[in-house]
DNA sequence: TAGCTCGTTGGACAA
DNA sequence: TTTGTCCAACGAGCT
């Protein structure tokens, strides 16, 4: 091959592994050093407190497992491309690799960079690994995107995707290292305050110990995960959001794993992979109507009344998990203690914000923008506004979660209110009262507390959401 | 092409 | 207690 000495710049950002990561290996492969670089630009910077308390954990591990290698992770703070070329003066390197992104921030700043850096006359180029498909590369017999999931679940769900990818055997090294931050005195974590350290035991950290979970998904959940994914007191789902969410897995390495399971004839891995190809429809959505992200996808839902006011007391009670309704406090301090939510969790506090409370989507997505390790601007967008009914699917307006009956059907023992809720336990677990470690100080509540009565009862908030749809005049 | 079928995750009520 | 039916109607996507 005889590839060229000089380094390349691998530009690390939502990809925190060695295994099936074309770019890596395409850099690998060109003989050269290789110089792994994270730069907290704007994007990074502004990312909500939990988030970006998880990148920085996911930085600081993924520097470990490069060092393990003998490699390292260059910390830079700035401006990518006045980064890029500062660092390309200094090694002398000719190319720069990196995986593709698909918001459109980062799309906006990636093409720019692209095409700069290939007037300087570099190798600049992205790669895929974030996702099982391309998002341009679906598309209908018509030539559209697809706007219903079951169609584009259809669409994909033969299709052959790509093996994973073996982690190199070995990163080159560059003669000398470039000088680099350190990642403490960035402060990743300074906005989230007092519950870093209760969040910390529920993180799960770093490639290798993705993998574990994924094997242990695989041998143990998956054959009864269509039952068990809706029960949130059970350990019954994948729990691997916050590694596809940070690169620390790979979603191509989930489907072949499900796909194996499939043939062992178990029959919920199929779920899961509808599952994986829900958050492929989410980015699907994203590159084709980026708009997804900040307003109604259905602009028809531009008209209708909600509360945006996010001082109202019932938009509070809500953030603070004492609306009175059990399943919705229990799933918001889940979010809290552990940085995730059960996915019936998010359904059921999605549906009461928007229907119940009658209160814009947009403030439920800010606040798991901030309060979410396993935070992802897609999955988020499109969970919000299908919970909503603005979004793009055919979600009847009068499909609205009862938190009770919710409760009934998937927590009749109603284990999962007690792992979360102290109030009116004589004796209640690490979980409750943690709650209340984590919670900011001048939140008004104490674990002694009497529990709530309901802010807004199942019933009511029902008619009223009903009504207001009713009378919609769009 | 015009028609046909279907739509992740539900609730209420009647039988 | 469980099961079936209705709750709008539109538009996406296929045939």
């Amino acid at each position: 091959m005889g590839g060229s000495k000089k380094p390349v710049i691998l530009w690390i950002r939502r990809d925190l592994r060695l295994s099936d990561h074309p770019a890596l290996r395409a850099a690998c492969a060109r003989g050269g050093p290789v110089i792994p670089l994270f730069i907290l630009d704007d994007l990074a910077d502004g990312l909500g407190a939990a988030p970006k308390w998880r990148l920085g954990l996911g930085i600081g591990h993924f520097a470990q497992v490069l060092a393990d290698k003998g490699s390292r992770l260059i910390l830079r703070r700035g401006k990518p491309l006045d980064v890029l070329r500062a660092l390309i003066d200094e090694t002398g390197a000719d190319a720069v690799y990196w995986s593709r992104l698909y918001d459109p921030d980062s799309v906006a700043r990636d093409t720019g960079i692209k095409t700069a850096l290939k007037e300087d006359g570099l190798d600049a180029r992205s790669f895929g690994g974030h996702l099982l498909f391309e998002p341009w590369s679906v598309e209908t017999q018509a030539g559209e995107h697809y706007k219903v999931y079951t169609p584009f679940w259809n669409a994909v769900k033969t299709r052959d995707v790509d093996q994973p990818l073996a982690a190199p055997d070995a990163i080159p090294a560059p003669d000398a290292w470039p000088d680099s931050d350190a990642l403490d005195d960035w402060g990743m974590g300074a906005a989230m305050d007092r519950g870093a350290d209760i969040v910390r035991p529920h993180v799960q950290l770093g490639e290798g110990a993705a993998m574990v979970r994924l094997d242990h998904f695989i041998a143990d959940i998956a054959a009864g995960y269509a039952d068990s994914r809706n029960c949130p007191a059970e350990d019954g789902t994948s729990n691997l959001s916050e590694n596809l969410a940070l690169g620390e897995i790979s979603p191509h390495r989930c489907w072949h794993a499900a796909t194996r399971a499939r043939h062992e004839g178990k029959r919920g891995a199929e779920i899961w992979q509808k599952e994986l190809v829900w958050r492929e429809f989410a980015y699907h959505l994203m590159h084709h109507t980026p708009c997804i992200l900040t307003a109604n996808w259905k602009p028809d839902w531009d008209a209708f009344p909600w509360n945006t006011d996010e001082r109202l007391a019932p938009v509070k009670a809500w953030k603070q998990g004492r609306t009175g309704m059990p399943f919705v406090d229990a799933a918001m301090r889940e979010m809290y203690v552990t940085g995730r939510m059960h996915n019936r969790g998010r359904m059921i506090v999605a549906s009461y914000l928007t229907k119940h409370l009658m209160c814009h989507w947009k403030i439920g997505l800010d606040w798991f923008a901030d309060c979410l390790i396993d935070w992802d601007p897609a999955n988020n967008a499109l969970g919000w506004q299908w919970s909503a009914g603005s979004g793009p699917d055919a979600t009847p307006y009068f499909r609205v979660f009862n938190p009770q009956t919710q409760l009934d059907r998937f927590d009749p023992d109603r284990i999962y209110v007690r792992t979360w809720i102290a109030e009116g336990q004589a004796d209640p677990p690490d979980t409750a009262t943690d709650y209340f470690r984590a919670i900011p100080r001048h939140w008004p509540m104490r674990s002694d507390d009497a529990y709530p009565d309901p802010i807004v009862g199942p019933k009511e908030g029902r008619a009223a959401a009903l009504d207001a749809y009713e009378n919609r005049d769009f």
